[in-house]
DNA sequence: TGCCAGTAAAG
DNA sequence: CTGCCTACTGGCA
């Protein structure tokens, strides 16, 4: 039999893997391959023969041969034997003998999920339309119509079957809480006497609806495990799979990990075999970018798209880093292998230090523009070719700088840290066939390619690394798909958006896991090389502008925001603020420069970008002109400036507000709320003059909410605060709020993990009795006031902070 | 007033 | 696939 068919679902089952297609006349077809897991042994040649043959022994083996792959430091051709596991239930066993291995003995591609390890190694990726070729349920072919980084896809069209609980997840199955399932267009709760009923009522919609997508908020966590342990004890059926033959279901438990300093809590997961179960609530990349955004990482990530949907994007990144070595012949490490390397103090001190950061002005200004370098550290991993191979590698040692210092020889010349000269032109390493040796063309501009700014560390110029392999074709495709949402009506752009979204997540955390002791392809001088070479770029647009008359107020990381004194932004006015704070930012204008029309000013600002873009390689975008912005100084001492609080008005009205009450998680919805109206209502003023006449107004706003507050009367739901249990609850010191409300929840017999959220309300002021400050959600109906101190504090902060820029005038 | 614990933001 | 750095608040000595 021979069709076209949509890679739709995939897992391992006893010795091979079964795939479920979707075909172009709408069939849902399941097919098996063959497929034995293989892992590879290294080291002294005597070791491995006798190795091989005691695991035969035990039976654990389909087959074992010589073979060769690819070092991935060293980038050399090494003999390895190849172990063919018999059937993916070995696995454990093989892999708890592999660690009682002598150091001498090497295991590589040992720890890979099964599916993914499949998709890497035939070279096949889920979502995508392949040429089929099947008997009896066997594939014998399969050939992809399209490519894993296309900009265009399609898919077909995928019954759904929504899974919801009428109330709070907090509140279980069964004990006050109900299920309801959504049809085309059509909600209903289900209804039945007893647990038991509930599972027939369930089993009976999943067998007439045959659905290929079950999508649910809470499915993961709350629901499936509890229909599912109902369905066993009650011995009623659940068709959760299309798979006939038994699945093990597991529900791990959900784990709390620390992600860029955060703890950060992933429910456990219940994936379905044959049909796609999705936690929109328990999915980071569906919340960020929906269902395409998902079908986008399933495909690049070569992942199955159910555990695509419960992954971090670190786990995704790795997944594409796992593909493209499985791709290139490099063998899998198993524990990472590389040290960091010792460094003193000193050295510390210059090279680990982050993003770069230009402290603001504090108060308002105008003709301020901003422009920020696109993917700023993806890049400089691309074009620099940095990966953890190729920071100091063994290949290139001896030709230049040794060991992290920066050492001069004749041929490697240590350039200044200043890129703002010619000499440095970006370069953009041509695609090496991994471990091919290729020589260095004499005409390359190697002195600041080849050693990283400040650290002084070098780049193999040999090797093209894995790193900066992975994410060059990520890079092309969001460069693509960022072009063409743009040129799209909105309603057209959205799937776009969310591919290009979800991209966006996988290069940002590309370098932090470069920074990681335990990631698999981490080396912390390779993440150290990408924040010089950063700060390095940073610099270079920070004096190009300079040179060219700005005035650079404030920089962070990869922004800078620039001003040009003199523009008349045409709608009268004084071109800045007489405020003593900001003489800095605003000299007196001198020369000319008050003939600028806006569209001079952003061509002026357009060529700089330009400019920076071919000297650094790195592009620079102007994010936009603001009529007005305001740097915001700390709280705690009011003279000094902070980086990270700001808010402003683009040219064209829109608001760009950073650090401020209505960002944070942890603002109740009413002050959130109340707090956006009034930048709403500043965003129509175009000058500082237009905003200081908008006090009255704003003034009268201010007065309405905290009317509102001391009416009472505001649904609770409105005032709860959100927070993020950050260690286990034992561990807590102090009461806080937070604190109080998880033991409140605890008490009723809803433990809550660090990371998970916790929800309350202020109920009784500061003073009273422990017990009463904070009712915890879901519990609020029987609340019978709130602290309107609280709440009225919270809201005089809010105002605080938006009204500052109507001072200046 | 200074210090600590706890929490969150922006990049 | 596992602990940036800085700002801020609230409570306590």
């Amino acid at each position: 039999m021979k069709t076209t068919g949509w890679l739709f679902d995939l897992y391992p089952l006893g010795d091979r893997m079964v795939l479920w297609f979707i075909t172009a006349s709408g069939q849902r077809l399941r097919l098996e391959d063959d497929f034995p897991y293989c892992l590879y042994l290294g080291g002294p040649q005597a070791r491995l023969q006798p190795l091989a043959r005691i695991l035969g022994q035990k039976g654990w083996l389909r087959r074992a041969y010589l073979s060769r792959g690819r070092d991935l430091w060293t980038g050399r051709e090494i003999p390895v034997v190849a172990l063919e596991v018999k059937a993916y239930g070995f696995l454990p066993r093989v892999r708890q003998w592999l660690g009682t291995l002598p150091a001498e003995v090497a295991a590589y591609n040992c720890d890979l999920d099964i599916a993914a390890a499949y998709l890497y190694t035939r070279g096949y990726w889920p979502c995508a339309w392949y040429e089929l070729q099947a008997e009896d349920g066997r594939l014998l072919h399969l050939e992809p119509m399209e490519d894993a980084f296309a900009l265009e896809f399609s898919v077909p069209p995928l019954n759904t079957l929504f899974l919801s609980l009428t109330r709070d997840r907090l509140i279980p199955l069964g004990a006050g809480n109900g299920l309801a399932v959504g049809w085309e267009d059509r909600t209903l709760e289900l209804e039945a006497p007893d647990a038991p009923g509930l599972v027939r009522e369930l089993a009976r919609w999943l067998k007439s609806a045959d659905p290929d997508l079950v999508l649910s908020d809470w499915g993961d966590d709350a629901i499936i495990p509890t229909v599912w342990r109902w369905s066993r004890e009650y011995g009623a059926p659940l068709p959760l799979d299309r798979e006939a033959n038994p699945v093990p279901r597991r529900f791990s438990r959900g784990r709390s990990y620390f992600s860029y300093g955060r703890i950060v809590y992933q429910g456990s997961s219940a994936p379905f075999a044959g049909r796609w179960h999705l936690d929109r609530r328990n999915s980071f990349y569906y919340r960020e970018s929906g269902l395409m955004g998902l079908i986008q990482i399933a495909r690049i990530g070569q992942m199955p798209l159910q555990q695509a949907a419960r992954s971090s994007p670190g786990t995704l990144i790795t997944s594409m880093q796992l593909a493209r070595a499985v791709a290139d012949g490099i063998l899998i490490p198993w524990r990472k292998a590389e040290p960091e390397h010792f460094k003193t103090a000193a050295e510390l001190l210059t090279i680990d230090k982050g993003g770069l950061t230009f402290m603001p002005p504090i108060g308002l200004h105008t003709q301020v523009a901003e422009v920020d370098f696109a993917s700023m550290y993806p890049t400089i991993m691309a074009i620099h070719n940095i990966s953890p191979e190729t920071v100091n590698c063994s290949c290139c040692l001896g030709e230049g700088a040794k060991g992290g210092k920066a050492v001069a020889s004749s041929q490697w010349p240590v350039v200044s840290t200043s890129l703002t000269g010619d000499h440095c032109l970006p370069l953009v390493l041509p695609s090496i066939p991994v471990g091919a040796t290729r020589r260095v063309a004499p005409d390359w501009p190697s002195s600041c390619n080849d050693l990283v700014p400040e650290a002084g560390y070098r780049l193999c110029h040999r090797r093209e690394g894995l790193v900066p392999r992975t994410l060059r074709p990520i890079l092309a495709l969001r460069e693509q798909l960022k072009a063409r949402a743009k040129e799209l009506p909105p309603e057209e752009a959205a799937p776009y958006k969310q591919r290009q979204t979800a991209l966006k997540w996988m290069l940002v955390t590309c370098f932090g896991y470069l920074g990681y002791k335990n990631a698999r392809f981490g080396k912390i001088e390779a993440h150290e090389a990408v924040t010089a070479y950063g700060r390095d770029k940073l610099l270079c647009a920070k004096e190009t502008f300079e040179a060219a008359g700005f005035t650079v107020l404030h920089g962070l990381t990869d922004c800078l925001w620039v001003q040009k004194p003199g523009w008349d932004c045409r709608r009268g006015g004084p071109a800045c603020p007489p405020s003593g704070e900001q003489t800095q930012g605003c000299a007196p204008t001198r020369g000319n420069s008050l003939s600028l029309t806006a569209t001079q000013y952003e061509a002026e600002l357009e060529d700089l970008c330009a400019k920076v873009f071919r000297i650094t390689g790195v592009k620079l975008a102007l994010e936009g002109v603001y009529r007005w912005i305001y740097f915001m100084a700390s709280k705690q001492d009011p003279k000094r400036p902070v980086a990270t609080r700001y808010f402003g008005v683009f040219e064209d009205g829109s608001l760009k507000v950073r650090g401020l009450m209505c960002r944070r998680r942890d603002t109740p919805p009413f002050v959130r709320r109340a707090q956006e109206a009034m930048l709403a209502k500043m965003a129509l003023a175009a000058t500082p003059r237009e905003l200081a006449a908008l006090r009255p107004s704003l003034e009268e706003m201010a007065q309405g909410f905290r009317q509102c507050l001391r009416e009472g009367g505001i649904n609770p739901q409105e005032l709860v605060i959100t927070r993020v249990l950050s260690q286990p609850l034992a561990d807590y010191k102090v009461d806080t709020p937070t604190a109080l409300a998880a033991r409140q929840l605890e008490a009723a017999g809803i433990h809550i993990q660090p990371g998970e959220k916790v929800r309350y309300v202020h109920r009784e002021g500061k003073k009273g009795p422990k017990e009463c400050r904070v009712a915890a959600a879901p519990f609020l109906e029987t609340l019978d006031g709130y602290d309107t101190t609280i709440y009225l504090e919270l809201i005089e902060r809010a105002m605080a902070e938006v009204m500052l820029p109507l001072r200046e005038y």
